[in-house]
Formats: structure tokens, C-alpha cells, sequence
DNA sequence: TAGATCATGTAATTTGTTACATGATTCG
DNA sequence: CGAATCATGTAACAAATTACATGATCTA
């Protein structure tokens, strides 16, 4: 396969195949959920939905209501899920850490396709991958505080502590997805 | 004045205000320091630079080093000062909560270009902003949490937890500035 | 002399933004 | 009828990414 998947192309992929959606009702889920804040815009959907169609990753179907105008419904095609279980399979890297966004956006999506087991190791490898990382950059950061000027320690301190309100979440949604295997689900 | 500087533009700006900066340079504060995660790549920041010394808001200068190649030396303009400190003074509102990035790299400017009683009542505003919106987002969490699979919830809670880890740090913030306020400084 | 590092740049391509255009239907 | 909503799209533009090109100097 070709160049990999923009974020946005991503989220689409990941929705219709959820439940097949023209590009308004894309438009009307990134416009009215807090969540993954991607654009609702027409010149980012449309073009977007045409390529991954082109790439044969999803598939629209005209249809013709009576009535009002005619809708385009996509759906994942077989290739789509593939390439969809693929990025959600995908183990996490320590620059993930970075880009929680595309992890958010991945564990959205992880559960339907892939199960409880795959989410729960998932989420397992961020937890190690996050406590590992967090310690090196507070030793850092302590380690430097007395030559730094407020405004850059604090800007730093905000980083860190972003990771680690990260680590929390990771550790109650672990806490969360176990609680719920152990009375089957 | 035309369109707005884009976050790299305001980052360049922001940096070569408090030290002036080749190209090169600024491609190692980017590469080499985990704040702001800009891209460190040539094509994004030689012409970004570009596009700044052209509406007059830093200037160039060659520096023929005997030995080494040549750099071009950027400082701010009068106008480049401004300009930052327009964008720094902007009141901080609603919407910025959901794009801290942006916030924090106002945070990092402010005290130098605009001192330290700005940054307080910055800090303040923002710590409002956030008191005020967090719990209208818990609330709809926590009303909707028997209808939204594990998932879906986990989500949102993620992206409430970064709120509240953003509002942490606000206050601790404050708490810093202004104990360093009341002996002196 | 070969390779690392300093230093600046360009070109092709991709993506997203903003703004506009269009057309049908429903509702007051 | 006029406005809102459903629904799809395009065009102009801005910005970033990747990859490449270039050239000087320092060091092993």
C-alpha cells in the first residue's frame, strides 16, 4: 500500500465502518461531539471520502429517497477493515505518547473491531510505555529547574503533567476493562 | 493587518524576539527540546521565515563568518514586537481551552515580552475559563454514562481528565507567581 | 579523503481552510 | 413565499511533509 492514512482519513474509516454514514452525517458527528475535534467542513470530508473510496478502502452508494436529495452512504468495504484493523493493531511506540490524540482516536474505534482482549493489551503497553517514559522527564526537569526561568519550567511542568494525567486515565481504563471481563461480557 | 500568523509563525516570532536566530537554530530548538513539537524540518521553517521577514515582522541579516557558511541572523522588527505582544494580550477565551497548545505557547512568551503581572491575570482568566466549563462536560458524562459503551465513555473521560490536568496546573501556576510576587521580582 | 556537521534552500505533493455554489424539501 | 435544513460539491489558497540539492568546514 501507498502513503498511510491522514488522521481525519483515519476517523472516517473508522466511522462508517461503525455504521454507514453519507458525508453530512460525518459532517454532523466532527460538528456536534466533543470528540476527535476534526474539521465538519465539506472541504475536508468530501475530498477525503473520495479518496479513500478511491483507494477502495470504503464504498458510497447513491441513495434515492423520494423526496429529499439524494444521499451518498458509504460503507467499509473488506480492504477497509483490513487496513483499519491494521492501524488499530499496530503496537504503541513511545513517540505515541505524544500524539495521545491519534491513540484516543485508535482506542475509540479498537473495541468493535478488535475485542476487549486487544484493548485491554493495548492499553497495557501505553501504561508501560508512559510510566517508563514520564520519570525521565520530571528527573530532567528537576534537574534544571534552578537555571530555568519560571515561564519555561512551568510550560514544561504543564507537559508532564499532561503525561501523567494520561498515565491516570490509562490506569482506570484498564481498571475499568478488567473489572468488566472478569463478569464475562 | 491580513491573515493571522499560523502557530509556527507566532513560535519563530516569539523565539527570535527573546534571542535572535538562524534558521539552523531554530531547527535545533525544535529537534532538541520537547516543548511546543513543532516540526524541526527545513521546508516548514525556511519559508515560514520567509513569509515573516516579508511583512516586515523580523529582518534577516547575512553574518559572512570567516570559516563557516554564512547564516541569516533573524531578529523582531518594531512591528514583529507588536504584532507578538498583540497576539500574547488577546484575552483568552472559550475555545482556547480546547487548543492548549496554543495557550501554553502564549504562556512561554508572556513573562519576557509583557512581565509578570500580565501572565498573572492571564493565568486567572484561564483558571475561570476552565473552573467554569469542566463541570458542564462531567455532568453530561456522567448523565449519559448508562447509554454510552465503555469505549465511547473512556473517551470523553480522557478528554476531561486533560481539562482538569490543565486546570491543575493553572492553579499551581498562579500559586507560583504569586509567591514569587510577594518577595520582590 | 571520507564522513559528520553547519547551514540554507527548493520542488512536488498532500492536506486542510475558507468561502462560495447549488439544489431539493419542509415548515411557518 | 422565504427561511431553515438536508446534502453535495468546487475553487483558491495556505501550510506542512518529504525528499532532494548544495556547499563549506572540521575531524578522524
Amino acid at each position: 500500500m501507498q502513503r498511510p492514512l491522514s488522521p481525519l482519513e483515519h476517523a472516517l474509516l473508522g466511522l462508517v465502518r461503525q455504521n454507514p454514514a453519507s458525508g453530512y452525517d460525518l459532517r454532523k458527528i466532527f460538528s456536534a461531539t466533543p470528540m476527535g475535534s476534526f474539521s465538519d467542513s465539506p472541504g475536508a470530508i468530501y475530498p477525503a471520502l473520495r479518496r479513500l473510496e478511491a483507494r477502495a478502502l470504503i464504498e458510497g452508494t447513491l441513495e434515492d429517497r423520494s423526496g429529499l436529495r439524494r444521499r451518498n452512504v458509504f460503507r467499509a468495504t473488506a480492504a477497509g477493515t483490513a487496513e483499519l484493523k491494521r492501524w488499530l493493531a499496530r503496537p504503541s511506540a513511545r513517540e505515541d505518547v505524544s500524539r495521545m490524540n491519534e491513540v484516543i482516536l485508535r482506542f475509540a474505534f479498537m473495541e468493535a473491531a478488535l475485542g476487549r482482549r486487544q484493548v485491554q493489551r493495548f492499553l497495557q503497553q501505553l501504561e508501560s510505555e508512559l510510566a517508563a517514559y514520564i520519570p525521565t522527564l520530571r528527573a530532567h526537569l528537576t534537574a534544571n529547574r534552578a537555571t530555568m526561568p519560571d515561564s519555561a519550567w512551568l510550560a514544561l511542568d504543564f507537559g508532564i503533567r499532561s503525561y501523567e494525567s494520561n498515565l491516570e486515565w490509562c490506569r482506570s481504563a484498564i481498571r475499568t476493562y478488567s473489572a468488566k471481563g472478569r463478569r464475562g461480557a
